[in-house]
RNA sequence: CGGGGUGUAGCGUAGCCUGGUAGCGCGCCUGGUUUGGGACCAGGAUGUCGGGAGUUCAAAUCUCUCCACCCCGACCA
């Protein structure tokens, strides 16, 4: 490709809409553009980005057996209220209306559509099992748009689905998807883990969640890197404490706190550590009276955990400021176990904690030297924190790390949760009906663009993978306007480079040298060749990786091989 | 949706407090000089100052209202 044939738009300075790098960089180099919040254009660089991305899934897909369809983006409202996400789904769900006043929905996802197709086309074991996919435009109407097309509301989304005769075949399907995936990332060059995970509002059991590596992830992943265990911190458990409670020493002391309201500012106006601490936090109970939970002050409360508690409302609600007052008769940061007369659940890491600090449930007061079982009931402890750096692995063996990720691809054992409301049967051997196992499989394909930038990038711009920047090799010549043997030589290379399978694009802009410099960094291209008099009056052309420091002199003769060795080598 | 903020040319911004009819950098156009890291000189174009209403002799500036976008929270590929 030439630059004077294709269409690159960069920019000098960052849109301020844009807060997070990728999503500068990506407006930047041009990638995209935004229509309306959380909707983009794929500009033609960024569409060859995406299209790359795309490349390597179907292939990958394939390889392991899946069979690529393409589903409708919109959707009869019957199918959802067939499945009861009609009304399940939320707002989230873009509904929208046709001239005849029917109900349908722009897809946020297909298990209804997928269901609908195979139950009308699949009668035996024998056509068991399949495994579909699409790459296909999703919208979700998301509460809050952010990061470009990080978390946009439209996004293209690979998207599997697979049904079996039984537990063992979505078993096989799973372990080959989770595979696929793993060759997937690992060819796009991306720094990635595969976490157990929650299974969300989907559904199902068994659930494992990729994620990109990046400090700005807004995901945090615990792993042990002793073992090959790794969670979501949503759903990593917090073991209990092996050391026994310490004999209670100190009395139970009243303080007087005033103004104190922050475990940071208690242990500042007590000088104590935050480890000798109780926060207590109050959450809307099952049957609405509110429920006391303690964690220990440098702990932090995991909500998920807590939601799937049987005396806790879900999804888990704060209690308001009102019924606190109510039940505890004291605001929040003062509140406390001592005197409360509902139920008090305790993470697990109190059962080690003896002579500690807490709400003393009188506003601006605490208690020291509080302990369990001496000053008030024993509470039920169960785990309800997020684990933290150094926790105990759960598989006991070794500690664990906490790493930031970006969610790109998440695989589910969605059992019979659709087959049954959607009523996906099969006869088996016997000629008996039986419900069919079901499991999905989706990768963000926008997002991983942006995932990927997130982990690839310098202050010049954006460093693409091999596998989806838009083009492997740049080719900048310097003064190609007015000397002939640069010019000859620099068409030369990109028909030659070309003609070797190499994806290559020549700078003919003739524009000025650091202005075509810095839009190769910025848009990522990952080999540039530059061609100018100076390199020619030797019979050599440089070479520079995106990575590499400083230029690299090849002879002209060995250039071409030289250059597809460095860029089929990454 | 709740809380906070912003809206001035394609992008980045000044002007707003204290009302007097819009400025700068980049980009763009023309001509010339340049050509190894975002050139220089000369000339030029581009603004419903987010929309509407109001106050005023006069509104980018003050008031009201609507809209859009961004940031912080619950969701997710």
């Amino acid at each position: 490709m030439r630059v004077s044939q294709f269409f690159i738009s960069t920019l000098k300075e960052a849109p301020s809409e844009a807060e997070v790098v990728s999503h500068q960089l990506m407006l930047r180099a041009g990638l995209v553009k935004r229509l309306t919040s959380g909707v983009y254009t794929w500009m033609p660089l960024g569409l060859r980005v995406l299209r790359k991305v795309e490349t390597v899934i179907r292939e990958e897909m394939n390889r392991s057996g899946a069979i690529e369809l393409l589903m409708p983006a919109v959707q009869p409202a019957e199918l959802w209220q067939e499945s009861t996400r009609w009304e399940q789904y939320g707002p989230e769900l873009l509904r929208i209306k046709d001239r005849h006043q029917r109900d349908f929905c722009i897809g946020p996802t297909h298990e209804e559509v997928i269901s609908d197709v195979v139950r009308r086309e699949i009668k035996s074991y024998r056509q068991l099992p399949l495994n579909f996919y699409q790459i296909q435009t999703k919208f979700r109407d998301e509460i809050r748009p952010r990061f470009g097309v990080m978390r946009g509301r439209e996004f293209i989304m690979k998207d599997a689905y697979s049904f079996h005769a039984d537990k063992a075949s979505l078993d096989a399907t799973y372990q080959a998807m989770y595979e696929c995936y793993g060759r997937i990332f690992t060819r796009l060059g991306l720094k990635f883990r595969a976490v157990a995970a929650d299974t969300g509002s989907i559904g199902g059991t068994g659930s494992h969640e990729f994620h990109v590596l990046a400090d700005s992830g807004e995901d945090a992943i615990a792993y042990c890197p002793d073992s090959d265990y790794a969670a979501n911190v949503e759903l990593a458990e917090a073991v209990a404490p092996a050391a026994p409670r310490a004999a209670p020493v100190a009395a139970l002391e009243r303080v007087h706190t005033p103004g104190v309201k922050t475990i940071a500012e208690l242990c500042a106006f007590l000088k104590v550590d935050a480890q000798r601490t109780v926060k207590a936090v109050v959450v809307e109970g099952a049957d609405d009276q509110p429920v006391l939970l303690l964690v220990r002050g440098d702990h932090e409360l995991n909500l998920i955990k807590a939601g799937k508690l049987d005396a806790v409302k879900t999804p888990v609600t704060f209690a308001s400021a009102e019924a606190i007052r109510e039940a505890f008769g004291a605001d929040p940061g003062s509140l406390g176990p001592v005197g409360f007369k509902g139920i008090v659940i305790a993470d697990r890491a109190l059962l080690a904690l003896s002579d500690f600090v807490v709400g003393a449930n009188d506003t601006g007061y605490h208690y020291t030297g509080a302990n369990p079982g001496r000053d008030f009931a024993e509470p039920a402890y169960v785990d309800i924190r997020n684990v933290v750096t150094n926790d105990p692995s759960p598989d006991g063996r070794g500690r664990l790390e906490i790493l930031r990720g970006i969610e790109v691809g998440h695989i589910f054992q969605l059992r019979t949760k659709y087959s049954r409301a959607m009523n996906l049967a099969y006869l088996d051997e016997a000629g008996k009906s039986q419900l069919m196992e079901m499991g999905c499989y989706g990768i963000g394909v926008t997002r991983i663009v942006a995932a990927a930038i997130e982990q690839n990038y310098d202050e010049h711009g954006i460093i693409f993978p091999r596998a989806m920047a838009p083009f492997d090799v740049a080719i900048v010549p310097i003064g190609a306007g007015k000397n002939a043997q640069v010019r000859e030589t620099a068409e030369q290379l990109y028909t030659e480079l070309a003609a070797a399978g190499v994806d290559v694009l020549l700078d003919d802009r003739d524009g000025r040298p650091g202005v075509m410099f810095s839009d190769m960094e910025l848009i990522g291209v990952p080999h540039r060749i530059v061609v100018g008099d100076r390199g020619l009056k030797q019979g050599q052309i440089e070479y520079q990786g995106r990575r590499d420091p400083t230029a690299q002199a090849v002879p002209l003769p060995d250039a071409v091989k030289y250059v597809k060795s460095k860029a089929c080598a990454d």
